[in-house]
DNA sequence: CGTGAATTTGATTCACCTCAACCAATGTGG
DNA sequence: CCACATTGGTTGAGGTGAATCAAATTCACG
C-alpha cells in the first residue's frame, strides 16, 4: 500500500466517512473565498452579485455511489462541483450504457438549464458540491448577463469536448482511445490545478468501457498493454503516465 | 426518373446553377419577412434590434462543395442557414474524417461565439446563408440579453443532440445507427416544417458513414438491408420511410 | 453514348466482443 | 483468526460484426 492515488485520505486528514459533512474546498467564507470559484462558472460573480447567488446556494456532501439526480428527472436545482468525481451517465431501453463524461471539481451540472436532466449523475469518490434553486439561479441568471455569458462559453467548451470524443468514438481504435482517454483526463485535472505524473482514475474500469464504447475486457487489455509497453504504469487507483509522449503518439490528436 | 426529392427543382421553379445569386428563403423584405426568422437564432429579435442585427447581415449563396470554412480558420463571421444543407466535419492528422453533423435550414454555425471554427463547413446543395460579421454580431449579442439566452437554448440542444450522438457511435450496431440517422433527420425536417414521408438526403454515402462511425460499405449493405425489409424504399437523392415504426424499433431509442 | 464518380455487391480478414476462468483484495460471520 | 463470499480486475480461447480488399453496376453529365 505504498502508492494509492485513488484512496479516500488526501493530506488534509482523516476522512468522516459516510454522511460527512465536511465541505471540501469551501470554507466558511462562503463564495467569497471559494477554492473553486475562479475556474468555475462562478468567477463571473463579484460583490453583490456573488452574496445573491451565495444566498440561493447549498452545500451538499455526496457519498461514493450515492446518485445526485437521474436520467429525466425534473430539474430543479444546477449544481457545482467543488470536490470529488461525478459520473454522467445515460441508459438505453435495452440497457446499454454510456457515460458521457465525468464531472470534475469546477465543472457545472446543468450548463443548459434544461427542464429535465438527460445524464444520471453518480458520486464516484466523496463528492462535495454546491446546489442552486434553478429557480432563483435562472432569475439570477436573468439580471447578470454576464453570467449568462460564462455559461455560454462553457457550454460552447463542452460542445467542443462532446465533439473531440464523437470523433474518438467513430474513428480510433482502442487502443487510441485509452491513450487519449488518459491525456484527456490529464489536461482536464491540469486546468484545475493537478499537475502530478500519477493520474487518478476513481472511475472503474466499466465506467471507462463504457465512455469509450469499449468493454471492460478490451479497456483492461489496452491498459496492460500500454504498461507492457512502458508508456504507463498501472498503480492501485490510477495510472502513472510514464512516457506521455508516446501516449500522445498513440492517441494520435 | 419518377420520384426526385434530391432534384434542385423544388415547385418554385427553375434553379438558376452554379454561381447563382437567388436568395433563397429570403425575400427583399430583409429579416422582417424571412421565412425562417421564427425558427432560428433571430426569433429573439424585434424591431429596432432586427434593423440593426439586418444592418451588419449580409446575404451569401453557395454552390455544392464549395467551402464556407474550414477548422482552425479565424471566426471572424457566424453564418445563419437559409436554404440548403451543409456539411460540418473534422479532420484526423492522419487524415480520418468524422462528420459532425448537417447544417439545415435554420441552423446556427458559430453558435458558441469560437475564436476559431472547430470543423470545416461545406455546401452539400446549393446554399444560401445570412453572414453576421463576428464583432457586430457579439456587440448585439452584449446589448440584447435575450438574443444570447436563446443562443445558450440552441446550445442545449446541440449538447443534447452531440450526447444522443454520442450514445449511438458507442453502443449501437451498424443498423441500429443507419435507422436512427434517418429517423433522426426525419425529426429535424420536421422541426423546420418538411413532414414529407420522403426524405431527401443531400449528403453521399461517404458522409453519413463518416458521420455513423461505419465505412460507406456498411452502410450501403444497411440500406440496401432496410430497403429488402421493406422498412425504406431507396430513392434517387433520398429515401422512402415506408416503415417508420418499424425504424423506430430498430434504432431502439 | 461515353466517361468518371458514386454506389452496390461479394469474398475475406481482423479487431474487438463474448464467454469463461482466474486472481487479488476486502469484507464477514463463526 | 480463518473459511467463505463478494467485488473489481486480468487473462485466455473462440466467435463475429464490421472493415478491408476487389469488382461489378449504376448514375451524372458532357
Amino acid at each position: 500500500m505504498t502508492v494509492r492515488p485513488g484512496s479516500p485520505e488526501p493530506d488534509a486528514g482523516a476522512d468522516p466517512g459516510p454522511g460527512h459533512a465536511c465541505l471540501h474546498g469551501r470554507s466558511e467564507g462562503g463564495c467569497a473565498a471559494c477554492d473553486v470559484r475562479m475556474i468555475s462558472v462562478c468567477a463571473a460573480l463579484t460583490g453583490p452579485e456573488l452574496e445573491r447567488l451565495e444566498a440561493v446556494s447549498q452545500r451538499i456532501a455526496l457519498d461514493p455511489r450515492q446518485i445526485l439526480f437521474a436520467q429525466d428527472d425534473r430539474a430543479d436545482a444546477v449544481y457545482n462541483v467543488t470536490e470529488g468525481a461525478v459520473r454522467l451517465s445515460r441508459l438505453l431501453p435495452d440497457g446499454r450504457r454510456h457515460v458521457m463524461g465525468f464531472a470534475l471539481v469546477g465543472d457545472f451540472l446543468g450548463l443548459a438549464l434544461p427542464e429535465r436532466f438527460t445524464v444520471t449523475a453518480e458520486a464516484l469518490s466523496p463528492v462535495s458540491l454546491c446546489r442552486f434553486d434553478r429557480r432563483a439561479f435562472t432569475a439570477l441568471v436573468e439580471d447578470v448577463p454576464h453570467l449568462l455569458r460564462r455559461l455560454h462559453e462553457r457550454a460552447g467548451y463542452e460542445l467542443t469536448l462532446a465533439q473531440d470524443h464523437m470523433m474518438l468514438l467513430g474513428r480510433r481504435t482502442a487502443e487510441e482511445k485509452v491513450a487519449a482517454f488518459l491525456l484527456g483526463l490529464r489536461s482536464r485535472y491540469a486546468r484545475i490545478g493537478l499537475t502530478s505524473v500519477t493520474l487518478e482514475l476513481p472511475m472503474g474500469r466499466q465506467d471507462i468501457a463504457d465512455h469509450l464504447g469499449l468493454t471492460i475486457e478490451t479497456v483492461s487489455r489496452m491498459l496492460t498493454r500500454l504498461d507492457r509497453e512502458r508508456a504507463i504504469l498501472i498503480v492501485p487507483g490510477g495510472v502513472r503516465l510514464v512516457d506521455a509522449a508516446r501516449l500522445e503518439q498513440l492517441a494520435a490528436s
